[in-house]
DNA sequence: GCACTGACGCGGG
DNA sequence: TCCCGCGCCAGTG
């Protein structure tokens, strides 16, 4: 097991896994980096642009499916219009505007688990 | 080194 | 199922 990592260099490289029309969870992305704790930095990188470009930001919500309500983007529409441009419903609650993970979150499979430790392991990251 | 912060998540009640 | 409390941990000043 590689014992140096770099989260950051794994997010990105996860979160631009998530496929288009899918929303994938910050706690999905850090379980799938190796960190399972880490999901608050998942949050911190996105927020700071850690991550470089080409992150679909947008497709990463909380694990209750709520989106950021954090002014990280443009406008404070833009993650609900890019996230119902790509075919997602996102329904207003009272807790704020929210995807359905159980129709439009992106399940994993074990498969695509190991894929990535393989990646991270062959990179050295 | 210390305290505080935060696009978070889980487990118990 | 829904709250709520607590744990988490890299960054930041």
């Amino acid at each position: 097991m590689s014992e140096y990592y770099d989260f950051y260099k794994r997010a990105a490289i996860v979160c631009r896994a998530v496929p288009y029309g899918k929303a994938a969870t910050y706690g999905q992305i850090a379980l799938l980096c190796g960190k399972p704790r880490n999901a608050r930095q998942v949050g911190y990188a996105l927020n700071r642009g850690r991550l470089g470009s080409g992150i679909p930001a947008h497709r990463i919500v909380n694990s209750r499916g709520i989106l950021s309500g954090a002014a990280a983007f443009e406008t404070d529409d833009m993650q609900r219009r890019l996230l119902e441009s790509e075919g997602i419903t996102v329904e207003y609650t009272e807790d704020g505007w929210r995807v359905d993970l159980k129709r439009d979150g992106w399940h994993n499979t074990m498969d695509e688990a190991l894929r990535f430790r393989e990646i991270f392991e062959e990179q050295k990251i």
